[in-house]
DNA sequence: GTGGTCTAGACCACC
DNA sequence: GTGGTCTAGACCACA
C-alpha cells in the first residue's frame, strides 16, 4: 500500500479501516483482520496497526474479543460521522472561511453558493 | 523538488510560481527564471515548465518579451487572487458544502462559526 | 508461589488455606497437608506455615488432630466469612468511604449504585 | 524503580505522575521531565514513558509544547480526580458492593457506618 | 535539545 | 491463534 509522508501512517490506517466501514466491505459486527494480518497485508509493522486499532477503539468505532479479534461496532457508522463532523467544525471550516476572507469572497456569495447546491440536490 | 502523484506537474509549477509571486520573492515586473533554468532547478524537462509559463501567460500573471524572457504582470497578484478565487468559488467551496451536507451540518451552525472568527481575527 | 512484599508471608498462606476451603478444593472435615508437605509445595519455612496454621485455628477455621494432621473444621466457611465481614467493616468499608468522600461522591450516588447491582443480579 | 507486575508499566508511571501532582511536588503549569529523562530516571524505555505522558495527555492533565516538553495543565488537579471518580464508580463501588453482598452485609450497615465515618470527620 | 513515529523482535496472558 | 506490552534503536520535524 501508498502512504503519505505528510501523515502519520497510522493514523492513514484508521482512515483506511473507516472508509472500508463506510463503504460496507467490512460489515457492522464482523471480524476486522488481525493486526498481524492487516500489518502483512500492506507492509506495516504490526505495532503500527496495533496503534491504529487502538484509537479506533478509544473513538468506539472497532472493539476488542479478547484472544479472538476486533470487530465492528454496531454505532461504527455513527461513531465515525461524529469523529468527522468534529474535525469538519474545528479544522476544516475554520481553514476554509479564512481562505474565504483571504480571498474577499464575501458571506452573502457563500450562502447563495450553499442554497444553490441545496436545490440542485434536490432535483 | 518532491511532486505530487495525484496532480500533473506542469499545473504543480504553475502553483509553485504563484506561490512565490504571492509570497514576494519574486517581485512584480521582475524576471523570473528561464524555462531552462527552472527546469534544471526542480529536476524537470523544459517542456513542462514552459508548459506552465504559458498557463500562467495566458491568466495575465506573467508575461513575454522575446528573446528576453519571463516577467512578473504588474497585476500578477490580483490575476492569481482572481484565478484562486474562481477556483475557490466553482470546486473548493461546493465540495465543502457537500461535505457539510453529508455530516449533517446546518447553515446556520457554519455562519455562526464565520462570525466567530471574524470576531475572533479583529482581536 | 509468589508472594507479595507489603504483607506478611504467613498470611498470606492463611488467604491462601482460605480461599482453597472457599473454592472447596479442601472440602469440610478434610485433612490438610501437613506444614512440611505444604511448607514443600510452596517453598516456604515449615515454621511459617505452623505460623499460618495457628491463626487458622485460633480462628476456628481448622482445628488439629495431634500426630494426625490438620483438618477442615466444620464453620470453617462460616468462621471464614465472619472474619472477612469483620474486616471489611473494619477496613475496606472504612477506607472505601474515606475515598468516597475525598472524590466527593454522595451518599445517594452510592445507594443508587448499590440498588442497581442488586436488581442486575436478580436478572 | 519497582514495578508491579500485575499492571502495565506505563499505566503505573501514569498513576505516578498523578500522585506528584496531587502532592504538589510537581506544580500546576511546570515542566515535567521529558520521556528521555524519567525514562533513565526509572530505568524504563522512554517509549513506555511517552505511552503513559500520551495518556496523560488524552485525560488533559499534562500538556504539550513542541519542542520544549510536557507541562502540567492548570486543570489538572480536576482532571485526575475527574479520572479516579469515573474508575471509583465504574470499578471499584461495584466490587465493593458485591463484596458486600457476598458477606451478606446489610445496606443499612453500610449507611450506618457511612455516617459514623461522616461524624468522626467533623470532630 | 524536545516530542513523535516507526520498525524489529521479544514475551506474556487469554482463548 | 489473538491482543497487549516492552525494549532497543532509528529517523524526523520543530525550536
Amino acid at each position: 500500500m501508498q502512504f503519505t509522508n505528510d501523515k502519520a501512517i497510522y493514523l492513514q490506517i484508521v482512515e483506511l479501516v473507516e472508509e472500508k466501514i463506510l463503504q460496507q466491505e467490512w460489515s457492522l459486527e464482523d471480524r476486522i483482520p488481525s493486526v498481524r494480518e492487516l500489518g502483512a497485508a500492506i507492509e506495516v509493522n504490526p505495532n503500527t496497526v496495533m496503534r491504529a486499532y487502538e484509537k479506533l477503539q478509544q473513538e468506539g468505532i472497532i472493539y476488542n474479543k479478547r484472544g479472538i479479534g476486533f470487530f465492528v461496532a454496531t454505532q461504527a457508522r455513527d461513531s465515525i460521522l461524529k469523529t468527522k463532523r468534529r474535525n469538519f467544525l474545528t479544522h476544516e471550516a475554520p481553514l476554509f472561511f479564512k481562505t474565504a476572507k483571504l480571498l474577499s469572497v464575501e458571506l452573502e456569495t457563500l450562502i447563495s453558493l450553499y442554497k444553490q447546491i441545496e436545490n440542485h440536490e434536490k432535483n
